[in-house]
DNA sequence: CCGGATCCGTTTCGATACTG
DNA sequence: CAGTATCGAAACGGATCCGG
């Protein structure tokens, strides 16, 4: 057993809680593929284009179901694979995650379309509506 | 030297935009100790609570300063002490910052006051108004 | 005293090879 | 397909020392 739990305990300031869930590299890299590239098998993930290691893919992905951010399902139609889905939990970062790369499109160069970005910046709220309902529509399957 | 610049380069998507300045254990938690607590020197981010080493300390402050989120002075009365300031680069991770906390505060236990969530969560943008304006006001000194 | 550099043991991360 | 096992690399953290 290497790559177990860690339960640093620091205090119950807000920051800290998230940091404690998402504050590594990989964490919430997988969430935002989830959230706007629509990956969901452990093989998405793998072949994303950020080379995550299989061993820390492997352990993101349980750490994350564990703090109920994700959950795991056998595919319906496959039952060899596994389909990974953002909860209520995790697509509530979405508010997150705008004002993420919102910022970094004001400060840094990124690849994000600018319309998107202007997109997002003129109304963030509807913007996040989207993205949950986007979500549920095809979370069905 | 050990603890220099760590230059891995990804992609510019503007999630690991993010994550390259602030996607670290300590650098959220020393802008955070700024913006909202008001702290302003070495020894006062070093006996915040959280035990930072005197080294990670010294590190995350060159790096916040390298990528131009804080700005370090001397002290216009005690010419020993320096003071490290947010820049409006820096200031500009509020939103952000307020959409973790409110993330937080609904999905986890946190010790935020309920009256600054209420608060927060009723008014996103005027409560992001009154951080900035705080920080014009005082960081006159 | 203040800010910070250096040394060094410990913990965590991560690339690769391999497996049920 | 979805992971473990291994092992070197990097980050962390405590103690200590140093210049002003």
């Amino acid at each position: 057993m290497k790559e177990t739990e860690t339960s640093t305990h620091r205090s119950a300031c807000p920051i800290n809680v998230l940091l404690e869930t998402l504050g590594d590299t990989w964490s919430l890299l997988i969430v935002r593929d989830m959230m706007f590239f629509g990956r969901r098998t452990y093989n998405e993930f793998l072949n994303a284009g950020e080379k995550i290691a299989t061993n820390i893919l492997s352990n993101r992905l349980h750490r994350l179901e564990t703090v109920g951010i994700i959950e795991k399902r056998r595919d319906s139609t496959d039952a060899r694979k596994y389909i990974y889905r953002l909860t209520d939990k995790g697509i509530d970062l979405a508010p997150m995650l705008v004002e993420i790369i919102l910022w970094s499109a004001r400060h840094e160069k990124t690849d994000a379309p600018p319309e998107v970005i202007e997109e997002m910046s003129a109304n963030r709220d509807a913007y996040v509506s989207k993205i949950r309902e986007n979500w549920r529509t095809s979370s069905q399957s």
